[in-house]
DNA sequence: CGTTCAATTGATACGGATCAATGCAAGTGG
DNA sequence: CCACTTGCATTGATCCGTATCAATTGAACG
């Protein structure tokens, strides 16, 4: 049996935008499934079959060039909506970052049952247009960005709230998961990451755990470095 | 007076989903405008006032960093929808690439037109999902191509038609065009280009013109070089 | 305490940016 | 009709940033 009204993300989901009654209903079209750290929910060229909420975990999506080197889109978080929804192609794999949890649907159940409920499409849409927005983003920063301005870029995305104060934080990904995203090599993220620790602004306590002590200047090598 | 029937986009532009009645009705609430090349219809990170479709030419949808680089999101040509509804703020400057002719509404007109026509919301969900894909395509090309492949992928994405033989077409922008789309600088893009002539790849007939002579040698180059 | 995997550091090579000059075609005016 | 300008495109020389290859260090874990 489904209960959607104890469910974590039933404020962030695209489900908010559903009554109760109707997302359980939708919910009873579903299942929830459990993702291993590294399991592959959808391999991008495949036919598109599932679409879904992030409820626990990290997810990434990303394409690999015919001689392998990858690029990642786009992390997806608690709450996120990730898959192809009206399409029958998935363009990207889906994977889990770490241990997850997701809420997932066949693509063609959701499609219907999207079609007949006017807020859902437009929760739906609102959203794929802020993905494009951050997704563009991104891409000034592939195109038109080094190394240093990149990584900067990274941390402060990162980083949660806005405050003036250090932040301490852990990263989702590893070195090479940062490459991925920047499109670089680990090496040069190892680089930029000592640098900016030997200029005094920031701190790596631990592999994955980031403090920043200079938000200021953080954000002056993000603008040019 | 509006007559939406004679347009020629009709069957392009997302109004192809409402009714003939239904789409006067809408285009009531909006005007044609004329843009001279070079033209800025929106500016980036300022409020965003209007959305529209194209009819005639091409735009281009762009960014720059505070240094002055620009990097393109995307071209939008007769039939593209163009502006951010259901947003107050523009991520992005919308220019004429050539003369054009755009058919615009005030985004909050439009935006509450949207919400009491589901079908119309839709299509702009669809045409959004396949931006986004889109887009997501192209950012792997700016992470992880080199710029051989980059120009060969970018000639290919231009050609009209899929034929086995040669094709000649011409490029809706400059080589300072292609480079801001591609990432590159002009200079990298020239000498592509002459790489790809030499080889006997393409033609090159006047600044805009472009022969793919061999295009199966022209998407090897792209696949990996 | 060794094994393993990720991160770091170093040395070198290469691709693309940058700076600078030349070439080429389409106007413009004498 | 020919010199002169103007705006790209092309070509060349050099420099810088990042990739690549290789070795070392460091942390987590049995």
């Amino acid at each position: 049996m489904v209960d959607c009204a104890q469910c974590p993300v039933r404020e962030q989901a695209i489900c908010r935008s559903l009554s109760l009654e109707e997302t359980e209903r939708l919910a009873g079209q579903g299942r929830k499934q459990r993702l291993e750290r590294g399991a592959v929910l959808q391999w991008e060229d495949e036919e598109s079959l599932l679409v879904g909420n992030v409820i626990e975990g990290v997810l990434k999506l990303s394409s690999s060039t015919s001689e392998g080197r990858e690029q990642t889109f786009g992390l997806a978080r608690p709450g996120a909506f990730v898959g192809r929804p009206f399409g029958r192609r998935a363009t990207h794999s889906v994977t889990a970052l770490s241990d997850a949890l997701v809420c997932i649907f066949r693509r063609s159940d959701f499609d219907s049952f999207a079609r007949g409920h006017t807020e859902l499409e437009h929760e739906l849409l609102e959203r794929t247009l802020a993905d494009l927005d951050h997704t563009r983003k991104w891409m000034m920063l592939l195109g038109r960005m080094k190394a240093s301005q990149k990584v900067a870029t990274f941390l402060l995305e990162m980083a949660p709230g806005e405050e003036e104060g250090a932040v301490q934080f852990e990263l989702p990904c590893s070195r090479q998961g940062i490459a991925d995203i920047l499109g670089l090599t680990i090496e040069t993220v190892s680089r930029q990451m000592t640098e900016l620790r030997n200029a005094g602004i920031i701190e790596t306590p631990g592999h994955r755990g980031v403090l920043i002590v200079d938000r200021d200047t953080l954000e002056a090598v993000a603008e040019a470095d």
